[in-house]
DNA sequence: AAACCACTTACTATAATAGTAAACAGATTT
DNA sequence: AAATCTGTTTACTATTATAGTAAGTGGTTT
């Protein structure tokens, strides 16, 4: 990350959006002492920020319990940001299609200053337990983090592989750097990386790295996710790897190359 | 709206997610200069803030011309805020299954202090050359605005048509208030409102109120969207009024009542 | 090369925030 | 019904951040 200029920069603004950001599907209600607690911030000072936010509409508080949730202007600007921003458009359509002819769970990722960040996704009525978060550092635990990774340059994998903490979240996940190097090897083999549920039990995925036209750079990653109840692993992969990789080619078409 | 606190106020907050705001699919790129017009707001000021955002990933430099555009994280709020709402979560299921079925734009919107509220929508590949916007006050020239007002108490009716500009916006804008009540009594015959270009030259809709199921109070609307060149407005009616009424209850079924 | 334009930085008066502590409200227990 | 507890709201000020002016910088056009 580029050395950059801290003398201009509104901490009032960073904490505010920090807070906006604690508010997703797995969390849709906080109070005040949660998100002072988990800020790490001042009561009075939480209590200023929600406070502005309620007065706008982006939050909403419960009379009797004062638990916070998510207003409808905070939706309204998740429309608009989600629609304001040229790559969504692009391949929102492409992605719909594979959504509506399959009805399948899909995520699209971007590879942003190390982390894999979520712009579009679209689930199946069958709704998971546990959604994954919008932005991620998690990178050997998921099968999106891994097909980046896999076709990342030498260097910086190694930084990367060697940042991750492969810490246990199940049963089955890939504990130690080596075993994850050769996962990875496999990864490049096959064009795109499974997830057996190593981030959580149940969960399974498939994902294909998406790949800068000119630099073949991974520029993201496309997921097709499902649960163990509705497909085995071994099925999953053979009814999807080639629409996966397919809707990969299709993506890379329309991302602009950085 | 009631009298709150003004003490416990974050300005600085307010300011920057007013310029957030300010991207959307219909302007995508400002300038430094461009935003401090538009905010009446002081060149460094809009520095200090627009940086902070382009360090959070929020925003992004163009490095020649300096323009900005969204960047990654705000596609990724945008997801995360869409789906932490409940009420986005019950309808999307709803909405996507008839806009996979008939493949056209439809909007959901709430009907939040005095503001039509875009809570989720649906495009063709069709794009159109223009997008509402997410939170609008103009309801005497949408279909959407008609077929909330129609369904409001006469007091509260009254007080928002006399607060409509009803300034010209296309050739068919309905200009006078009179002229609106009788379209307004057509609506409440009816069950839903049209949109015969008047908002704007060749765009088309009809949109039904989503009622309170206790109250009957109108809580929100659907809308359809469609373009001249695709249909008139008369065939778009016969085609689909009945689908969207049906899906207007069906919302209401889901949507909670206030 | 000069002029222009928009962005960036330096600097300080002013205004906003953080933090402490106390008051308050609602729920639960005695 | 009073007492206690838990979490929210308010009052108050020292400290800190921001607004605004003005000067500097770096591309682009003439």
């Amino acid at each position: 990350m580029p050395e950059v200029n801290r003398d201009y920069f509104a901490k009032t603004l960073e904490k505010g959006i920090r807070i906006l950001n604690l508010f997703d599907a797995n969390h849709p209600s906080w109070s005040l002492t949660e998100i002072s607690a988990r800020m790490e911030l001042n009561l009075t000072s939480v209590y200023r920020l929600v406070n502005t936010f309620v007065e706008l509409g982006y939050l909403m508080k419960e009379p009797k319990s004062k638990r916070l949730h998510l207003g409808p202007m905070a939706v309204a600007l998740g429309n608009q940001l989600l629609h304001g921003f040229d790559t969504v458009r692009l391949i929102e359509p492409l992605v719909d299609e594979i959504h509506c002819r399959y009805n399948i769970s899909i995520e699209v990722s971007l590879f942003h200053s190390n982390c894999l960040v979520q712009i579009y996704k679209r689930e199946t009525s069958n709704t998971l337990t546990y959604r994954l978060e919008a932005v991620s550092e998690l990178l050997y635990c998921t099968s999106s983090g891994k097909s980046v990774l896999a076709f990342l340059p030498a260097e910086k994998l190694k930084h990367l592989a060697e940042a991750q903490s492969f810490a246990r979240r199940s049963e089955k996940t890939i504990t130690n750097i080596d075993a994850f190097y050769e996962d990875l090897e496999q990864v490049r083999q096959r064009g795109y990386a499974l997830n057996n549920e190593e981030y959580i039990k149940g969960l399974i995925a498939i994902a294909a790295p998406i790949l800068g036209r000119g630099t073949s750079y991974p520029l993201g990653c496309l997921s097709f996710n499902s649960t163990t109840p509705d497909h085995t692993l071994d099925e999953f992969e053979d009814k999807y790897a080639v629409v996966l990789c397919e809707l990969a080619r299709k993506l890379s078409e329309v991302i602009p190359d950085v």
